[in-house]
DNA sequence: CATAATACTGTCCTGCAGGACAGCATTACG
DNA sequence: CGTAATGCTGTCCTGCAGGACAGTATTATG
């Protein structure tokens, strides 16, 4: 492993051509390019490394669910990440022997529980961040401050309409049309 | 399954609160959340269901991926999905027995071959988005014309500074440092 | 108060994702 | 022209992701 080759062929790969993607606006093609870029190994392996090492993906992801919505119950955490309960106890479980989250009875239903990031728990949380903070840094540099305010807010909008529409996905309820 | 109470919770979660994110802006927190919302699985799993049933998830992203740039070879496909050769190899089998995919020896190098969508793959690949095209326009419901103009054209400038970034980052090489 | 329904956990088990390796082209190097 | 390096595919194999199910605690229903 002396003068190992590392370019890659990145240079030769043309990013997105917006003539392919026939859609009411190139927005659909670029959030998606975004979401690739984010997902491609070579960023979550950093952060991955980044973050405590020992996380598998679905405590990451768990981690950063309880992040963003607050406390969850295991049912709803299984909703979100697509799992059955026991399997949910299980990332529980192991998160909670790391200390980085915290199971309590919940109040209302004492039959239930509550996951909620240990202090630890959200350092590791925002940790799992540090690097993609690092980036959004990096790309903007070149950006003037009014037009990172712009992006930012119209983002933020974005996000909760969407949040909403997806609300209403849910209740119109799963089934494909026929 | 008569009457089966669909409503989740959903409306007792509180969707992201900025101040839980000490970032240099909310950004970040925002587009964490875009992804969170994209991968989780009501999103996903009514793209799937779309997208001509029987496709997994690595040839659902192996679709996206050739859409996004093109022509690819199986090294770069695996690099990019982060799997070894020989699973590509066989993923990229399955697609081409469906028909979604082409194989053809890259004339620059006949040892290497080229995978290129079939017209039936960038159907499917389109297809692929469909759902999400019908979802942002949904949320672009209420959005003035010039606020959608500016949003695009700065996410548009977002993810090639993005792309920039990342392929200085994959220079740098992956080593994290001591 | 008894029975049923809901919320979680622990144990057991299976399928298959995906790597290791060998094999077959093609090209690069001396 | 021989030997090594590179690119891909097929076969074989293993680990573990993650479900089914039974068990326990709590709450709802009549």
């Amino acid at each position: 492993m002396a003068d190992e080759d590392e370019d890659h062929d990145t240079e030769r790969r043309r990013p997105l051509n917006a003539d392919d993607f026939p859609y009411r606006s190139t927005l659909l093609a670029n959030l998606s390019a975004l979401i690739l870029l984010w997902d491609s190994p070579a960023v979550q392996g950093q952060i991955l490394a980044k973050s405590g090492e020992s996380l598998d993906q679905p405590s990451h992801q768990t981690l950063r669910l309880l992040l963003a919505w607050g406390s969850l119950r295991p049912t709803a955490l299984a909703d979100e990440l697509g799992v059955g309960a026991s399997y949910v106890s299980k990332i529980v479980g192991r998160l909670e022997a790391d200390g980085l989250v915290q199971r309590s009875t919940d109040p209302d239903d004492r039959r239930a529980t509550l996951i909620t990031l240990t202090p630890a728990g959200v350092e590791a949380a925002r940790g799992v961040y540090a690097l993609g903070d690092r980036m959004i840094s990096e790309v903007l540099e070149g950006w003037s401050a009014s037009d990172i305010d712009r992006y930012t807010a119209l983002t933020e909008r974005f996000v909760d309409d969407a949040i909403g529409s997806i609300a209403r996905m849910r209740e119109r309820g799963l089934r494909p049309p026929p």
